[in-house]
DNA sequence: CGTACACCTG
DNA sequence: CAGGTGTACG
């Protein structure tokens, strides 16, 4: 139906950089020895031993890239700092003055002005002990994520498992494949596949299945050969040392921070990019080939994923979490998180939240309902704070973006958008284990337009034809502006305004044709034709109040372009541009309501 | 040179 | 809807 062709919303874009090494072991880059042999292929029961051995050695290999990927200096491959970093985005902004050049006479939209940030200052309560005390959470649960690390590497280490992980792995790429895959549907079918479940889910998340398994698992490292438990031992150690490192420089850098301004901490905390929009393309929306499911076996990805967080975790960059785009050398980090594995954590709830934090995964699936031992938590449809709802979508510490503000999602502002469904308390706030303190530390920005802000912008159409790119950032706050964050959207505007243009010159000329002679009586009104086009385009699910203003300026449009292709204006090839000139001249104020960061969540639900 | 835009194309 | 291209700015 569409003149476009359907089917693949591709909503993120800044880096088509990333692309090409999805394909291959993260971990190889990112750490510097070679590992001895290459993914294994599936054992014949017959001669296992040698090949036992030679999974030992590929282990061996890899827990010692694991190793050594963890000492290493915090090299600064948090995404790319390279010309383009995000800081400079702001200086675009300036253009608030319309550009009455010929191309595009803009209209002067006044922004109010009142849209000056607001920053959400948090709350001065946030006391030195209260900080404190979520410190030591946090501490607790690296540690416990650490244990899971060891135990989860045990078990890999036993053969029977690493079959098992291996086969996990080979499900998981059958399961990226697969087009369409909503998140529901995903998590739904990992609960109901320990296989899958293996995969997707964070290691221990599956705390119901995987316990007993670390038991095991912990328990066979008597049983491991000589060379293995030297292995083990080598590796607890180094874990162990790492931990305490990590978790000392982390507090060092943050604590100072922490009793100004709490939410501050998470400013260290690098975000690994690519899990969310995986998990867009995995759900069948992208045209663009799906990224190549891991490779790399379990361990090595929870190597690389570890090392990463953690080495970020200690080095502060500032800056380190503004990689919008590219440079690609440093983006392997980033990719190590696009693998669909998560660490293993037995922490419950609020763990969770910190870990997607310090990963920077974006949390598919329903770690939430695993944590709550509740598989059916998900299911049932009543999506915990981070899970489904959030899913798709690249989470980040809003904090982290000193531009960006903190800003509660308002349900209530939300509830007044003519939309279907109304404003669900869930998804105010990420986190309802957490401590009050800390959750609302945590906001989140999105690093790519998702559905949900497609949606949002066409309807917005209905409001602004030429919006500015400070406009859009005003009213997009919950993403995180790029220059291709800009660039999409100016371009999903030019897009609309395309489709616009058209079908009204469409339905111009037919009124020609079918010898309409007063332009009066070209009127737009919601149950003529053209407006039922552009409906269909803007609002599908018809779920919103299309604005009276919308038919006027529709109207006008028709009007003008009846009149300019009647007088025979067609012929000259920029006839068009006068029409644009007018109809650039009659936006109008967007509702505050799509100011509102829930908004577009809401959107997206309906 | 970078941005924004229209236009064309897939 | 995204890419690509050519144009028109500042």
């Amino acid at each position: 139906m569409d003149w476009w062709q359907q089917g693949c919303s591709h909503v993120t874009e800044e880096c088509s950089v990333c692309q090409g090494p999805h394909s291959h072991a993260p971990g190889d880059e990112a750490l510097t020895l070679p590992r001895p042999c290459a993914p294994t292929p599936m054992p014949c029961a017959s001669d296992g031993d040698q090949l036992s051995n030679e999974h030992l050695q590929a282990k061996r290999a890899r827990v010692e890239s694991i190793i050594q990927g963890m000492n290493l200096p915090l090299n600064p491959l948090t995404c790319d700092t390279s010309g383009e970093r995000g800081g400079g985005y702001d200086m675009e902004r300036g253009r608030e003055t319309p550009r009455e050049n010929k191309r595009k006479p803009r209209v002067p939209r006044q922004q109010q002005s009142d849209g000056e940030v607001r920053r959400a200052v948090p709350s001065a309560c946030s006391s030195q002990a209260q900080g404190c005390q979520q410190l030591k959470e946090q501490l607790h649960f690296l540690e416990q994520q650490l244990r899971q690390l060891q135990e989860k590497f045990f078990q890999v280490c036993n053969p029977g498992d690493a079959a098992h992980a291996q086969e996990g792995t080979e499900k998981a790429h059958l399961l990226h494949g697969k087009p369409g895959g909503r998140l529901g549907k995903d998590s739904a079918t990992a609960a109901s596949d320990p296989l899958k479940v293996h995969f997707w889910r964070s290691v221990p998340e599956a705390a119901g299945h995987e316990a007993p398994e670390e038991e095991e698992g912990a328990g066979d490292a008597g049983s491991l050969p000589s060379e293995a438990r030297v292995l083990s031992e080598t590796l607890k150690h180094e874990l162990a040392g790492v931990t305490s490192r990590v978790v000392d420089s982390v507090l060092k850098t943050v604590w100072p921070k922490l009793a100004s301004h709490l939410p501050q901490w998470h400013c260290s905390l690098p975000v690994l990019r690519e899990g969310a929009r995986r998990e867009y393309f995995a759900s069948g929306k992208c045209r663009k080939p799906l990224p190549k499911p891991p490779h790399q076996d379990v361990l090595n990805s929870l190597g690389g994923a570890q090392a990463e967080a953690l080495s970020g975790a200690s080095e502060k960059s500032p800056d380190s979490h503004t990689c919008p785009i590219s440079s690609r050398g440093v983006r392997k980090a980033c990719q190590v998180a696009s693998i669909g594995y998560r660490l293993g954590m037995t922490a419950p709830g609020q763990d969770n939240q910190l870990l997607s934090q310090l990963l920077g995964y974006g949390q598919h699936g329903s770690w939430g309902s695993s944590s709550h031992g509740s598989p059916s938590a998900a299911e049932r449809g009543s999506p915990e704070p981070l899970d489904l709802h959030w899913g798709t979508i690249k989470l980040r510490s809003s904090v982290m973006r000193q531009q960006q503000y903190p800003r509660p999602l308002s349900p209530a502002s939300v509830g007044s958008l003519v939309l279907l469904p109304a404003a669900r308390a869930g998804c105010r706030e990420p986190q309802p284990m957490m401590d009050g303190a800390l959750s609302l530390t945590l906001r989140y920005i999105q690093e790519a337009l998702t559905p949900s802000h497609l949606k949002k912008a066409k309807l917005m159409f209905f409001f602004t034809r030429y919006p500015s790119s400070t406009l859009l950032k005003t009213y997009f706050l919950d993403v995180q502006f790029s220059r291709c964050i800009t660039s999409q959207l100016i371009k999903w505007f030019s897009n609309f305004r395309e489709f616009y243009y058209i079908q009204v010159e469409k339905f111009a000329r037919q009124a020609l044709l079918e010898g309409v002679a007063d332009t009066k009586v070209l009127r737009v009104s919601r149950d003529s034709e053209l407006f039922r086009a552009l409906n269909m385009h803007y609002n599908k699910g018809n779920d919103f109040e299309v604005p009276a203003r919308f038919l006027e300026v529709a109207s006008l449009t028709l009007q003008e372009f009846f009149s300019a292709v009647r007088a025979g204006k067609d012929c000259d090839p920029s006839w068009k541009k006068p029409i644009y000139k007018i109809i650039s001249k009659l936006d109008s104020d967007i509702p505050e309501v799509f100011k509102s960061s829930g908004c577009s969540q809401e959107l997206l639900r309906s």
